[in-house]
RNA sequence: GGAGAGGUCGCAUAGCCCGGUCUAGUGCGCGCGCCUGGAGAGCGCGUUUACCGAAAGGUAACGAGGGUUCGAAUCCCUCCCUCUCCGCCA
C-alpha cells in the first residue's frame, strides 16, 4: 500500500511510477478524488459527533423533564445525519482501500527503466558451465532413469504438473533444504517453521490480495489461502505489531511447499519439475529500518549467491528494469542457474526491497529508540533458493556418462553416505 | 464436535448485574524530576494508537462485526480467540 499522503501531495510522482511499470494511471485521480470525499465528509460528521456527544451529556444533567424530552428529540435528528453520513463514509472508505490496494509500489531510482523483461540488466555471471563429453540428458529423462522422479504416479494421484520423488530423490530435496536453512542461519537468519494455511488478511498484509487471486488456493470452506510462497506467513509473523528498535533488523528464514494455480501460466514448460503447482523453498526474509533497507537487500542477494556458490552451480543475475518489477517490489535482482540438460538458465531466486508496500498492508511498524512516533519498517525478501529448480540443475549438471549424478560435496552430510546417485 | 469460564490502556486487575460523572480506576513495569555521598526506599509528574484539522481542538478504538439508545466497556445478536472438562484423532 502506498502512503496516501505521498499520493495527495505527489501525485505526479506516483503517475509517473505507474508510467515506468507500464500501467494505467487513471487510478490515481481516482485516489485523490475519494480521499478529497473522504475528508469531506470526516469533517462534517465529526462536528456532528461532537455536537451529539456535547448534547447526550446535557440530556444526562437536565433536571427538566420537558426540555430534556426536547433534547432527546434533537440530538435524534442528529444521529440520524450522522448515521447517513457514516455509511457514506464507509462506502467511500471501502472504494478507496479498494483503488489503493491495486497501486504497486513505487520504483526504486536505481531501478533501470524498461518495457518488459526483455530489458532486464545483466549483473554478472559466475561459475564454470560443466562440460560434457557426451550429449547431457534433460532433468525429465534422467530422474525417470534413476527411478527418483515418477511423473507417471504424480499424474495418477493428483492430476497433471505433479509428481512423486523417490529414494535418493527424495532425499536429495531434503538435502537441499537442510543444506539452505543451515547455511541462512549461518547467515544470520532465524529459523521459522509457519503455518502453511494463512487466512485472507494475512494474504492481504503481503501484497497477494486482491492482485494474484487467481494463483492462489483456497479452502473456501474455511476461507483459508494455502501459502503461494513463505513471504506470505513471514510478512504476517509481526503483522499488527509495533517492534523494539534495538530489536531490528529481524532476518528470519523458513522452508515451505508453495502452492500456486499459475492459471495464467497454463501450456508453459509444461515438461518435467520447473514449474509445478506445488514446490518446496527456503526463503529469507528481513524486517528492517528504513534506512538500513539498501544494505539489507545487496546482503540479501550476497546470502542467495552464496547458496548458489556452494553448490556448485553456474549462475548469472539480473536487475529487473521497471517493467518487470513484481507488485510490491521497489528493486529486484533476479538469480538464474544454468541447467545443462535442457540447456536453459533458471531462475531460482529473486530478492527485493518491498520498503514500507508489505509494512503499510500489514502494519508493521517500530518505535525509535528515545521514543517518538512508530514509524513502518521495511520488509525484504528472496528466495534461498527455489527447490525444483535447483534440483533441475543439480541432476542435469552433475550427471555423468552412465546416467548416474554425483551428488555435490555440501549436500552429503545429509545424503547417508550415498555419493553418486546410480540408476537402481 | 459438545458443556462451561473468559477476552478491558506493556503486564496484572477494577468497572459490566443497576447505560451518562469511563479512554477508562488501581497495582506492577517503564521514563523524567526531587531527595541521596551513591543506590534503594519515598515523593511528584508522565506513560496507547489512528484519523480530521494551519492551529485551537475534535473524532474513533474496552477481541471483531452488527443492533438497541439522545448516549454503550456496560444491554441484545453473530463471529473469532484463550482456558477447563468431555468426545474424536496423527
Amino acid at each position: 500500500m502506498l502512503d496516501i499522503n505521498l499520493i495527495r501531495e505527489n501525485p505526479d510522482l506516483v503517475r509517473k511510477s505507474l508510467e515506468v511499470r507500464q500501467m494505467d494511471v487513471t487510478p490515481v485521480d481516482q485516489v485523490l478524488d475519494l480521499d478529497l470525499k473522504r475528508r469531506t465528509i470526516i469533517q462534517e460528521v465529526e462536528t456532528l459527533k461532537a455536537e451529539r456527544n456535547a448534547g447526550s451529556k446535557e440530556i444526562g444533567r437536565a433536571k427538566d423533564a420537558a426540555e430534556r424530552q426536547a433534547k432527546i428529540e434533537a440530538m435524534r435528528a442528529v444521529g440520524d445525519k450522522v448515521s447517513a453520513l457514516d455509511e457514506q463514509l464507509r462506502e467511500v472508505e471501502a472504494e478507496l482501500t479498494a483503488v489503493m490496494s491495486w497501486l504497486p509500489n513505487l520504483p526504486s531510482e536505481k531501478t533501470p527503466y524498461g518495457v518488459d523483461e526483455s530489458e532486464n540488466v545483466v549483473l554478472k555471471s559466475a561459475g564454470q558451465l560443466p562440460e560434457f563429453d557426451f550429449e547431457p540428458k534433460p532433468h525429465w529423462e534422467i530422474g525417470p532413469a534413476l527411478g527418483i522422479i515418477d511423473f507417471e504416479r504424480g499424474v495418477k494421484i493428483t492430476g497433471s504438473r505433479f509428481y512423486v520423488l523417490s529414494g535418493a530423490g527424495a532425499r536429495l530435496q531434503r538435502a537441499l533444504i537442510a543444506f539452505m536453512l543451515d547455511l541462512h542461519i549461518q547467515q544470520g537468519y532465524t529459523e521459522k517453521y509457519t503455518p502453511f494455511m494463512v487466512k485472507t488478511e494475512t494474504v492481504f498484509g503481503a501484497g497477494q490480495l486482491p492482485k494474484f487471486t487467481d494463483n492462489l488456493y483456497k479452502d473456501h470452506e474455511e476461507d483459508l489461502y494455502w501459502v503461494p510462497t513463505a513471504e506470505v506467513p513471514l510478512t504476517g509473523y509481526h503483522m499488527d505489531e509495533i517492534l523494539e528498535e534495538a530489536d531490528l533488523p529481524i532476518n528470519y528464514t523458513a522452508y515451505t511447499p508453495c502452492f500456486r494455480r499459475e492459471k495464467m501460466s497454463a501450456g508453459r514448460d509444461v515438461r518435467g519439475i520447473k514449474r509445478g503447482h506445488q514446490f518446496d523453498k527456503v526463503e529469507m526474509y528481513t524486517f528492517c529500518k528504513p534506512e538500513d533497507s539498501p544494505a539489507a537487500f545487496e546482503k540479501m542477494f550476497a546470502d542467495a549467491e552464496e547458496t548458489a556458490r556452494l553448490l556448485g552451480l553456474p549462475y548469472r543475475t539480473h536487475q529487473l528494469c521497471t517493467g518487470d518489477l513484481g507488485f510490491g517490489a521497489t528493486i529486484t535482482y533476479d538469480l538464474e542457474v544454468w541447467a545443462a540438460g535442457c540447456q536453459e538458465w533458471l531462475e531460482v531466486s529473486s530478492v527485493s526491497n518491498v520498503t514500507d508496500f508489505q509494512a503499510r498492508r500489514a502494519n508493521i511498524r517500530y518505535r525509535p529508540e528515545g521514543g517518538g512516533k512508530p514509524q513502518f519498517v521495511h520488509t525484504l525478501n528472496g528466495s534461498g533458493l527455489g527447490m525444483p529448480r535447483v534440483m533441475i540443475a543439480v541432476l542435469e549438471n552433475y550427471q555423468q556418462a552412465d546416467g548416474s549424478v554425483i551428488v555435490p560435496k555440501v549436500l552429503r552430510p545429509w545424503m547417508g553416505g550415498i555419493e553418486v546417485i546410480s540408476p537402481m
